[in-house]
RNA sequence: CGGGGCGUGGCGCAGUCUGGUAGCGCGCCUGCCUUGGGAGCAGGAAGUCGGAGGUUCGAAUCCUCUCGCCCCGACCA
C-alpha cells in the first residue's frame, strides 16, 4: 500500500475526547473515527489490525476442531423468551419492533440463536461433539461506553458454542479452548494471564477469563506473587488466616456506645480491634431483605453473596428500609433478634465473643456467638479478598491488578438446552439435553488492550503477529531519481517475498513521515535516503528499541525477512 | 440513573463573567523555497458559535427548553 493513497488521517494533537492511551493512539493514528457514543468506523489500519487478530483466532479455532459460522444480528423476542433473558437481560439488551409489530433485540451474544440452530439440526450423538464459532459485530446498549474500544456499544467479538453428549466431553473441549485461547493470545504477542473466573461448588474450575494486565483496566484481578493462582476479585478466596479461636464463648452483655457508628469509632471506643468486632449490614435480594455479617474488618463480595443466595441481584437497603426492618438505624445493627433471614461470612462462623450492634440505638453487645444468640439462614465465604490475604493454593502472598478482561470461557452445562428444549438421542434411544460450553474474545478490543499494554511516548508498538504493516518504508528524498526509483524496486520486491509493507511516497519532509511511522507502530521501518544517495545503504530502524542498523539492498532484505519469520515464529509448541 | 464538565472553520483551543464587526495555532488549497525527527515566506478557502424559543436597538455572550459528547459514581453501616 502506498500512503500517498491510504486513508490514514493522523493526527498531531490528542483528541479532546479520548483519555486513556489506547483511545487517544487509535484516534491519532488515524485507525478508528466515532459514529456515536460508543460506535466506531474502523479506518484501514484499524481494519489491518482486527483482521490480524481475527486470523489468529480463526486459525487455533480451526485446529482446536471448531466450525465458522456467522449468526444473525437480528433476533426474535419469542426466542429471548424461551430461556427466559427477554426478561432477564435488562437495558443493554436493545430492543425495538420491526414494520409488523414483531419484537426483536440486535444480538448482544447468541447462545439462544445456536442453541436453536442445534436443536433444529442436531438430533444423534453421533453428530457430537460439535465446536461453533462467529466472529461478528455485537450489540449492547452499555450503561457507559468508555475508552474508545474498550468498552464500545457496539464491537467485534467471537464467540463459539460447544455441544457435548456427555460431561468428559464437555470438558474435554473445555480444555482444549482454553488452550486455544492460551496460543491465541501468546501468538498475538500480549502478556495476558487465564484468571479463574468461577471455582467453587461444583469442585472444578469451568470458568476462565483471559486477562490482558494493565493499568488502565477495568477489572480488578488477584494473583498470586508464587504460584499460578490467579481468580477475579469477584470470585476470588484466601486462604483462611488463622485456626478458629477456641476461647470458651462467655456471658453476653449489653454496652452503651453513645454516637459510635462504624467499626472503627467502636473498636476505638471499647478497646477492641476490628477484626473482634461483626458489622451487620442489611441486603435487598430480588427484593427480600437479608442480614449479613460480616467481620469489622472485612469487606462483602456482592457476586460472592449474590451466588451464595441464588439471587440474581442484590443492593443495599437504605436508612429508611434499615430502619423499618431492624427498628434501629445503621451502626447499631446485629444479629440477635433480627427477623429477616442471616447470611453469615465464614470467617464470621469461626467467630468466638465477638462486638455487634444491639438494635438499638447507642447501644452494642459483647461476647454475642453464633449458634447460641443466633442462628444464621446462610453461610459461606462472601468476603471480598484483599492483599494482605495468602494464596488459597500455595500460602503466598497475593497481590491485586488491574487487567483488561479480552476472553472468557465458560461451561454451561445444560441451561440453555434445557430451557430450548435442544436434546438429542444417546445410545440407548434416550432424550438428552447438550452439554453446552461458550467461549468469547473480544476482538476489537484485544487491539485496545495490546495498545495499552504496548506503546511510549512517541505512539503505538505493534508486535508483528497483530501489526497492521510489518514494514513501512521510507523514501525520505522522493525528489531525487536515484532514491525514488530504489524505493519503488524495494517495495516491489518486499511484496514479492510476501511482506507487508507500507509505502510512505508522500511528498513531505522526513521528520514528518518519522512521526507518523512512529505513531502507527509499525515493527520495521526501512529507510531510502541521503545515506543511499551518497554510501548505496539502506537503514533498518526497530519501533521496539530503536536500534537502527545499515545495509546494503540484499543484506537488508535477509535481514527485514529474518525479523518478520522469526517474529511470526510460534512460540508455543504446533 | 445521579454528579461534574464541554459543545465556537477539519482538529486543538481563546472569546461568554462585563451583550456591540467571530479570533489564534495546527491542518487544507496556490506559489516560491526547503528536505534525516511534525521547516520558512507570501497569498487563499473555509464557521447556521450544537438546536429551538425568548429578552434586547443589538446575543457566541443573558434567560428557558432541548440535543449531543466526555469524565466520575451507581455498595460497606
Amino acid at each position: 500500500m502506498r500512503f500517498s493513497q491510504l486513508l490514514l488521517p493522523t493526527l498531531k494533537e490528542d483528541p479532546a475526547e479520548a483519555e486513556t492511551i489506547s483511545h487517544k493512539l487509535l484516534l491519532r493514528g488515524g485507525f478508528i473515527r466515532k459514529l456515536t457514543a460508543g460506535v466506531y468506523s474502523y479506518l484501514p489500519l484499524g481494519l489491518a489490525t482486527i483482521r490480524k487478530v481475527e486470523q489468529i483466532v480463526r486459525a487455533e479455532m480451526s485446529r482446536a476442531g471448531a466450525q465458522e459460522v456467522l449468526l444473525p444480528m437480528v433476533q426474535p423476542a419469542d426466542l429471548w423468551r424461551e430461556s427466559g433473558r427477554w426478561e432477564k437481560y435488562g437495558p443493554e439488551l436493545l430492543r425495538f419492533k420491526d414494520r409488523h409489530g414483531r419484537e426483536s433485540c440486535l444480538g448482544p451474544t447468541h447462545e439462544e440463536v445456536i442453541t436453536d440452530l442445534a436443536r433444529m439440526n442436531i438430533h444423534s450423538y453421533r453428530s457430537l461433539p460439535l465446536n461453533l464459532y462467529q466472529i461478528q459485530t455485537k450489540f449492547r446498549d452499555e450503561i457507559r461506553p468508555r475508552f474508545g474500544l474498550m468498552r464500545g456499544r457496539e464491537f467485534i467479538m467471537k464467540d463459539g458454542y460447544s455441544f457435548d453428549a456427555d460431561e468428559a466431553g464437555a470438558d474435554a473441549t473445555y480444555r482444549k479452548m482454553y488452550e486455544a485461547y492460551q496460543q491465541i493470545f501468546t501468538r498475538c504477542g500480549i502478556a495476558f494471564r487465564a484468571v479463574e473466573a468461577d471455582t467453587g461448588a461444583i469442585g472444578g474450575s469451568f470458568s476462565h477469563e483471559f486477562m490482558v494486565l494493565a493499568a488502565t483496566g477495568e477489572d480488578l484481578v488477584v494473583i498470586c506473587q508464587h504460584c499460578e493462582y490467579a481468580a477475579n476479585l469477584e470470585r476470588a478466596t484466601a486462604r483462611p488466616e488463622k485456626a478458629a479461636n477456641h476461647d470458651t464463648p462467655q456471658p453476653s452483655s449489653q454496652v452503651a456506645t453513645p454516637g459510635q457508628k462504624t467499626v472503627q469509632e467502636v473498636g476505638k471506643f471499647l478497646h477492641i480491634p476490628a477484626e473482634f468486632l461483626v458489622k451487620t449490614m442489611i441486603y435487598l435480594a430480588d427484593g427480600q431483605p437479608v442480614a449479613v455479617l460480616m467481620r469489622g474488618d472485612h469487606e462483602v463480595q456482592p457476586v460472592k453473596l449474590r451466588n451464595l443466595l441464588g439471587v440474581l441481584e442484590v443492593v443495599l437497603a437504605d436508612d429508611q428500609e434499615i430502619a423499618s426492618l431492624t427498628g434501629a438505624p445503621a451502626g447499631y445493627l446485629g444479629p440477635v433478634g433480627l427477623k429477616i433471614p442471616l447470611v453469615i461470612d465464614a470467617v464470621v462462623a469461626q467467630m468466638v465473643n465477638f462486638v455487634t450492634g444491639a438494635n438499638e440505638v447507642d447501644q452494642h453487645l459483647l461476647n454475642v456467638n453464633p449458634g447460641r444468640d443466633f442462628t444464621p439462614q446462610h453461610q459461606g465465604d462472601i468476603r471480598m479478598v484483599n492483599e494482605d490475604d495468602l494464596c488459597p493454593h500455595c500460602g503466598g502472598k497475593l497481590a491485586i491488578t488491574r487487567g483488561i478482561e479480552v476472553g472468557h470461557i465458560f461451561k454451561l452445562g445444560t441451561e440453555y438446552s434445557q430451557a430450548l428444549s435442544a436434546t438429542f438421542l444417546d445410545q440407548h434411544g434416550q432424550k438428552r439435553p447438550f452439554i453446552m460450553g461458550c467461549y468469547g474474545i473480544g476482538i476489537s478490543r484485544t487491539v485496545a488492550a495490546a495498545i495499552e499494554q504496548n506503546h511510549d511516548r512517541d505512539g503505538m508498538i505493534f508486535p508483528m503477529p497483530i501489526a497492521p504493516f510489518q514494514v513501512i518504508l521510507l523514501s525520505l528524498t522522493p525528489k531525487d531519481p536515484k532514491t525514488r526509483v530504489e524505493a519503488e524496486r524495494l517495495y516491489h520486491q518486499l511484496q514479492e517475498h510476501g511482506i507487508e509493507v507500507l509505502l510512505d511516497d508522500r511528498d513531505e519532509r522526513p521528520g514528518s513521515k518519522f512521526k507518523d511511522a512512529d505513531l502507527v507502530g509499525i515493527p520495521i521501518r526501512l529507510m531510502v535516503g541521503k545515506r543511499f544517495k551518497n554510501e548505496g545503504l539502506l537503514e533498518i530502524r526497530t519501533r521496539t528499541d530503536g536500534q537502527v542498523s545499515a545495509a546494503a539492498p540484499v543484506a537488508a532484505l535477509a535481514m527485514i525477512r529474518e525479523m518478520v519469520e522469526s517474529a511470526l515464529r510460534s512460540p508455543l509448541k504446533n
